[in-house]
DNA sequence: CAAATTAGTCAGAGACTCTGACCAATGTCA
DNA sequence: TGACATTGGTCAGAGTCTCTGACTAATTTG
């Protein structure tokens, strides 16, 4: 994967495995994050949770459903949000369309605790803006949004 | 900003977290991979073992460096090597400017596995490149390669 | 040499994830 | 309508990942 293959050891980047290259800043940005909601008091979750319920739509979102987006089983995925419901970010209600399925829908708590993230990740974008410049920043978007048509299975239909 | 709450409604692809475009393709790439190895017979090792052993140097790299490199603790990542250990994908060998320490080095079957894994980020970052067009592609490595200055604490800092 | 630092291990616990087996509601189709 | 497959979800059990805390041993510092 990574490691450089007969390239020189430390200094020689050229050749920087691109997932590691998105790793590196998407793991800055969860570490950010993550230490700005706990600071906030939202100390209560895991990044395994969180990565759960940030699917969750504002209308709420079936357990099936969240376990295909996360790329969890539905097992896994109902483990995290038992945890998330005991500690008030979420709660389930009968989905008035389908008497098998409930929907898991967001409590007060996780949309409080959604206006910090969401500002961190401001914060954060600004900072990545100033150093590569707005330009820069754009095209990177614009890029990460058209790779994922072809990488998230999930994705919106464009159009 | 504003949450617009669509996150997961599938029209609103507005407003993106950007770290969430960062992991998507990190995860799509991340698979194609694992994929491939446990194809070709490499079926004896976990994702978290992979992240610890592709950061595995030529010469053999400590294991504390390798576990501020993967960013856990140095007990998970002596865990990690024992397993890697057992399966025959590294050795441990003393350091010799040091008695206290010793270097994980990647052994033949890590090469091995290296090479199939190599080949298929190839593959897959030849997609993307016909996805994005080749000036594209070229401008999201560049920004991304930038972004690390900020994000990446291991980043060779000179040139 | 004494003290502080650094490399690494051991032990224990909590968190995450999976497979397999299962139940209940829904959809399909003759 | 009634058998059958599908889908939403849970329960049980096991393996994996990760952490904190406490510890040993070698190195560095003063």
């Amino acid at each position: 994967m990574v490691a450089e293959g007969g390239a020189a050891g430390r200094g020689a980047e050229r050749e920087i495995n691109t997932g590691v290259l998105l790793f590196i800043p998407y793991r800055a940005l969860e570490n950010r994050v993550f230490a700005a909601l706990a600071e906030a008091g939202f100390d209560d979750f895991t990044p395994a949770q969180a990565r759960v319920m940030q699917r969750i739509g504002p209308h709420g979102t079936r357990l099936t459903e969240l376990a295909e987006q996360a790329q969890v089983t539905k097992q896994t995925a109902g483990f995290l949000v038992d945890q998330l419901e005991k500690a008030g970010y979420v709660k389930r209600v009968p989905d008035p369309t389908d008497r098998r399925a409930r929907l898991v829908c967001g409590a007060e708590k996780a949309w409080a605790a959604k206006e910090v993230a969401d500002a961190v990740v401001a914060d954060v974008e600004a900072e990545w803006e100033a150093h590569l410049g707005k330009r820069r920043m754009t095209q990177l978007r614009q890029a990460l949004t058209l790779l994922r048509e072809i990488t998230d299975p999930y994705a919106a239909p464009r159009g």
